[in-house]
RNA sequence: CGGGCUGUCGUAUACCGGUAGUACGCAUGCUUUGGGAGCAUGUUGACUGGGUUCAAUUCCCAGCAGCCCGACCA
């Protein structure tokens, strides 16, 4: 893309509301506007970021055998009164409304309950399980305090997967491979060394849930890690009790302030009671059907990946979900680099050509701030040197690469 | 929801009980082009409501909004 056609454009200063390394970059750089306190909308920047992020989650998601859905985000009361969550007593996040003929509505916070409603209708033969389904759909949560930018707001995307099975061990199976699917998931985001599967309260029908915990300080949570299994326990459950349960020595362990990326629930049977989801076993009997809830709220990450991965001019993308693979910046030679870019674009690669007539100064600051990996800038300079000059976004030196050479330097 | 702080051009800020200033941005022109260019001209502002006062953007109160701390948080 053209940046002299994108519609946004950077800042020099923070916005002074907010104080929080994601959301003022983010903002500098264009990625998101503020609506109000914890509601963004994205821009075309941050909407790349966060459909990158979505792909990496589907992807993996697919992987374990997902399909994908979308469920509404309007729902009845009579679904919620079920589980006993439509009370304001019970549930403080509840957004809700009114139809004209003051039939009272909720803007889920989640979907439990709408999707095990939904399933009565499909699952009826232990031939039919198991499965699992998700989605990437805007929930609404009336959070008492938005806060942390990006991190904790009150209309999001959430990933939420939700998986249907015969029994407790077939659910077993398939919680773990939703485990090493999340594993992957922050992997590839460049966020696995930091990311831990940390323990946390179980409910009903678990001891134990597990969170992917991302060391930062941003984050709302404190964990305690043990470099020696590599996991983490959550404060709230760091008792004697869970640490030689999990066999980890409470001494050695590392109190971090660290965000909730992602976490994984086993719910038994707890929906599917509520709403009669059974199947009928192999000897004619009905069984409730066992379930699991998964979820990651892609903006969040992109968040985490926001304050852990910048510096001080400004993002730092991992490959994998940068807004683009390069920046291509032309200082007064815009014909040449007008047919690198051509011939980028005709390979794939991902480009944002700073065809703008603007300083050059100004025009390494934006790409510093938009944080590409890649810098490729087409001068008199360079093309005297033999090509065009590449940087890598994490390095402070760069290089001559000549033309012909310039896919193989950069190329995915 | 409790506590604290803050509301000034589009953005970031300054000053002030009596004429609101600066920088960036934006517009026009000329010059300029390897780390947020220069000159000139122009452009835009006191959250809302009430009170005190001769006079309020400034002081007081309330509301609204934002941020931070805490509580809450499948």
């Amino acid at each position: 893309m053209k940046q002299s056609q994108l519609f946004t454009k950077t800042r020099k200063t923070a916005p002074k509301d907010e104080m929080s390394k994601n959301a003022q970059l983010l903002i500098r750089a264009g990625f998101m506007h503020k609506e109000m306190a914890g509601v963004y909308s994205f821009l075309p920047l941050g909407l790349r970021v966060l459909n990158n992020v979505v792909n990496i989650i589907r992807q993996e998601m697919n992987g374990i055998g997902g399909q994908e859905i979308s469920l509404a985000s309007l729902q009845k009361k009579e679904t919620w009164e079920k589980t006993n969550r439509w009370s304001d007593g019970e549930v403080d996040v509840w957004f809700k409304t009114k139809l004209k003929n003051q039939t009272e509505l909720g803007l889920a916070f989640t979907h439990e309950e709408a999707l095990t409603v939904l399933m009565t209708n499909f699952v009826s033969s232990h031939k039919d399980l198991p499965f699992s389904a998700y989605q990437f759909q805007t929930k609404f949560r009336n959070e008492t305090r938005a806060k942390s930018g990006i991190m904790r707001t009150r209309e999001f995307i959430m990933k939420d997967l939700y998986s249907f099975t015969k029994t407790q061990e077939e659910h077993n199976i398939f919680y773990e491979k939703a485990k090493e699917a999340y594993e992957k998931i922050f992997q590839k985001m460049n966020i696995g060394e930091k990311t831990f599967v940390t323990f946390a309260s179980g409910g009903t029908f678990s001891k134990y849930s597990h969170e992917f915990q991302t060391i930062c300080d941003a984050g709302e949570d404190i964990i305690y890690v043990s470099k020696e299994k590599n996991i983490a326990i959550n404060q709230e459950v760091f008792t004697d009790e869970v640490c030689s349960d999990l066999g980890v020595d409470k001494k050695e362990c590392v109190e971090q302030k660290s965000a909730e990326v992602g976490n994984i629930f086993s719910l038994g049977t707890k929906f599917s009671d509520a709403h009669s989801l059974t199947f009928r076993d192999a000897q004619g009997k009905d069984v409730p059907v066992v379930m699991g809830s998964y979820g990651i709220g892609p903006a969040r990450v992109m968040g985490v990946v926001a304050e852990l991965l910048s510096d001080e001019k400004g993002l730092v993308w991992p490959e994998s979900i940068s807004p683009f693979h390069a920046h291509l910046i032309s200082l007064k030679n815009d014909e040449k680099a007008q047919e690198i870019y051509e011939k980028l674009k005709k390979k794939g690669v991902e480009t944002l050509f700073d065809d703008r007539d603007v300083a050059p100064g100004a025009k390494f600051a934006d790409a510093d701030l938009i944080g590409c990996p890649w810098r490729v800038v087409v001068s008199d300079r360079s093309l005297e040197a033999g090509g065009v000059e590449v940087k890598n976004r994490k390095k402070e030196e760069s290089e001559i690469v000549s033309v012909t050479d310039l896919y193989e330097k950069i190329g995915k």
